[in-house]
DNA sequence: TCAACTTCGTAAACACCGTTCACTGAACGT
DNA sequence: ACGTTCAGTGAACGGTGTTTACGAAGTTGA
């Protein structure tokens, strides 16, 4: 049976209650709904009962944004099942396509995970690959990595990246491809080059800039349909990688 | 003399004052240190007091907003005034750039004004044209409407916009002249074209972009120095438009 | 000048909030 | 059976946004 006492049991479902109960209050009513009060009012119990689970509020959203992180994760990660293994293009567009329509339809967890300064959502010192966000990123990425894998860059698109950046893409670079190793594909830095990398990189900023913009409604002018707009750009990113694009 | 009366210049005066303190608490504690109570105890007064000046706590975060706008836009037609007048690359250089410094230097002010959500900072009905950040926005797209109008697009560039969005980049298409022709320099939509127009849109989206995720520290990796990732991002950007770029 | 009116600010109160602390009672290991 | 661990409580403290009734000035017109 579960090894499991029937303290820990009880412990282990009321933490999740607690999330649970924490994720509906932001996204129905915002952040600042986020209440320990209003928690523990929705689920029986009192306000310091929490600090049992969470040191303070700053950290229960903490735990709140890795939450959520795992499960936009996972939601990709399920996208992604139902696409031919092969066809890497597409699954790059599905984790991109995917990643928007989330965000659209979660306005204040995309706020809370992707758009918070640092020392509001407590990011402790440089244990630099366990940020929040990074769940996700590690997707985005090793997708990205394995379509490169797949389909090499021509020549002249990874030509010049700044001398400055090398050192910093290298590093990351070397994260790339043990992540990507990692799922079977084999891969090494002459097909994942550094102009690979900072292509990615790139792609990135543009998705993510996007995205954000969209969410938070700052384009400079109303568009009536952003998603062709989206696409537009989507395109134009696999195109610049020598890729043929798809609706 | 000033036509104002007694009571007018003080409330002009402590109106001035409350902003002031807001945007102090705001800037060295953050958005939630922005507290009624707290301004009103730094001036001296009392906290029901500054409902004679603002509905709600809210609407002054609002107005907040709108004044970083302006004094962000004012900062930057300082350095603009600094260049000269036909080097036009130079200003888009500034502009970004500017824009990209302040951000880092703001990071509480930038969240606020370019990362909230819609209805954490009320935007009221279709007034599309009076939305908070704005203010900004008409600076950076004015001078790139300028680049454009004194070098007109490769042909090749403003190939294939998306049918769909034909509708709403020529709205902008019309707002943007109108903006650049306000100024002195006479453009019309050959020039401006909506591939131009189009164009500029995904700038704004990649300048956004990094800046947001170099504010929110969301980069994918730990970047030692992310200012040549964006100088080169500027510089491909405009490479794309066919102008030279700069140090 | 003096009365009527407008406006700024106050004090008190209400309902919330995060957090701490001494405490109870049930589950637990032995 | 007994001491220990620990989830949960209730009261309290200081903080918050907001409303309300009220006073004290500034303003205005006769």
């Amino acid at each position: 049976m579960t090894e499991a006492t029937r303290r820990e049991r009880l412990r282990a479902e009321t933490e999740r209650d607690i999330r649970r109960q924490a994720r509906a209050l932001l996204v129905e009513h915002g952040r600042d709904a986020v209440t320990l009060r209003a928690i523990a009012r929705e689920l029986g119990i009192t306000a310091p009962a929490l600090y049992r689970y969470y040191d303070s509020r700053e950290d229960l959203l903490r735990r709140l944004a890795e939450d959520i992180c795992t499960d936009l994760a996972a939601r990709l990660n399920a996208d992604l099942e139902s696409i031919t293994e092969d066809d890497v293009s597409a699954q790059v567009f599905a984790v991109c396509r995917g990643f928007r329509r989330w965000a659209l339809a979660h306005p204040q967890e995309f706020a809370l995970v992707f758009a918070s300064t640092e020392d509001t959502l407590g990011r402790g010192g440089p244990d630099d690959h366990n940020q929040v966000g990074d769940q996700f990123g590690r997707i985005f990425l090793e997708v990205a990595g394995r379509l490169i894998a797949g389909h090499p860059l021509p020549d002249e698109v990874s030509a010049d990246v700044p001398e400055d950046l090398h050192a910093d893409l290298a590093a990351f670079q070397k994260v790339l491809l043990a992540t990507v190793n990692d799922h079977g594909v084999g891969v090494d830095e002459q097909v994942l080059s550094l102009g690979a990398v900072y292509h990615i990189t790139q792609s990135w900023v543009r998705i993510y800039g996007h995205v954000a913009l969209e969410v938070f409604g700052r384009f400079p002018f109303a568009l009536a349909n952003p998603e062709p707009l989206f696409d537009s750009m989507l395109a134009e990113i696999m195109g610049g990688m020598g890729l043929s694009q798809q609706p």
